[in-house]
RNA sequence: CAGGAGGGACGAAUCUGCCGCGCUGCGGUCCAACGCCCAUAAAGCGCUGGAUUUCAGUGAGGAAAGUCCGGACAGGACAGGGCACCCUGCUGCGGAAAGCGCAGAUGGGAGUGAUUUCAUCCUGCCGUAACAGAAAACAACCGCCUGCAACCGUCCCUGCCCUCGGGCAGAACGGAUACAGGUAAGGGUGAAAAUGCGGGGUAAGAGCCCACGGCGUCCGCCAGCGAUGGCGGGCGGGUACGGCAGGCAGGGCCUGCAAGACCAAGUAUACUGGCAGAUGAGGGCUGCCCGCCCGAUGCCAGGGGGUAGGUUGCGUAGAUAAAUGGCAGACCGGUGCCUUCGGGCUCCGGAACAGAAACCGGCUUACGGUUCCUCCUUUCAU
RNA sequence: GGCUCCAUAGCUCAACUGAAUAGAGCAUCUGACUACGGAUCAGAAGGUUGGGGGUUUGAAUCCCUCUGGAGUCA
């Protein structure tokens, strides 16, 4: 489904203790600077959907958690055309820092997790090919 | 002016624009199920649910936190009563209640002070260790004093002997020892040593006696709603702190919104051990007892299997992976550089503590700052 | 979100009813034994009892509060 806009809605977010699950148990794992990955194409949904994680290992505080959940979202949010191909794809955002990072480094590193990605989607899609 | 004490109010506290998010509402579009019309049709209409969208409204805190109390609500249980158990314990008022608030009382601590902090019903018992100290709450010991017995010394007195120098015995005084008693004034310690000072008194002493204090208790009067305080009088030998037990008064069933209700989906009570029986097994009533209730194949212990989705509970913030962010500009404050002193450029900051997950009243803890009121201390001026 | 519990030497645990030098084992260090090492023997060091207040003459212990870490629920 093509959206047009850089909107963000519900149903591009991951729900569910069973889809959870599927991801953790038969995604792939990667990391980029302060995120880490977990990616798994072919999620029979209509969209490609993510979860965003900030351990409480690093943060105390829910404050700076979830105003660092604020920043990957919407770093997300503004680059989410770039993350194509898959059928649908489940995407696991883990912040990996203890550093309080800024929007602009959590946006460079965003940007290359989405190249990343689809790339890696891409190469599987060809050995399923073969 | 400076420093401080107490209390209150506010807390994204600069503004604008764009993009984005949760919920609600009136609409639009699409999809699905059902109903009406109807030919088991299409189209149309109605209703329900979902998705999306224009517009409008609304969208975290004083502590939302810690989960320390209490309430309401929900479920389980409950005829009722007694015992046990737990919590609290000065007084008055407020409050649904509270390890709650306000105002006060008494005593102790901190502070020059404003102020603050801790404790508080009744009775009995026990303890205040080790070390130190005579002794740790009864007393004993050292010491002081008296009496008595024997010993030593001295002067005076008496008696005897006498070589008239003196000797012996008794009594008195003094010394040391032992025994019997009186004392709790003094005894370096210690956190703490059972009433201070003065006088009398005594063998030595002692509330033994007296005056002034201090403490406890009783009575009377006065003040206060009361805790209590003041004054006067009587009596007293005690007290302080801590622990335990008992009593009195008040309160308390247990579990908690992951409580609970409904819908959907789904499975197997497989197996093992124990117990018992209509003469009442067994279970429930928080533990026990009385008592009551249910009551026929049941119960207990272990072990195994399935689902962990949705609606409601749930709120004019409100979910069920959890909504407030990003960018740009203006403005304000600060730093640095340049300057033709008009200003220009760069960087930083515009906040601390911190994010509702069922609700309410308190407590506690964290916190940048703004502001108001009352008061204290020091200095200066008047 | 609710409820329950724990924190002592580097590690695993003790310390009764508050009572004075907080104890034991392993580990560490030093010395002896040995040609060297291990084992053994002797000795030493190592503690703000998670932090801070309070009660008390005295707190690991009792009370309050904060921090950190576990467990559990339908």
């Amino acid at each position: 489904m093509e959206q047009a806009g850089h909107t963000f809605r519900k149903q591009e977010r991951i729900c569910g203790k069973k889809d959870i699950e599927r991801l953790l148990q038969e995604g792939r794992y990667g990391h980029a600077s302060c995120l880490r990955y977990c990616f798994l194409p072919e999620n029979g949904a209509s969209c490609n959907r993510i979860l965003v994680s900030v351990p409480k290992k690093y943060f105390k505080r829910a404050v700076r958690r979830n105003l660092l959940k604020r920043r990957i979202r919407e770093s997300y949010r503004l680059r989410k055309t770039m993350l194509q191909g898959g059928h649908g794809i489940d995407l696991l955002l883990i912040y990996n820092t203890k550093e309080l990072l800024g929007y602009s480094e959590i946006s460079r590193a965003m940007e290359t997790v989405l190249t990343e990605v689809t790339d890696r989607v891409s190469k599987m899609e060809v050995q399923d090919g073969q």
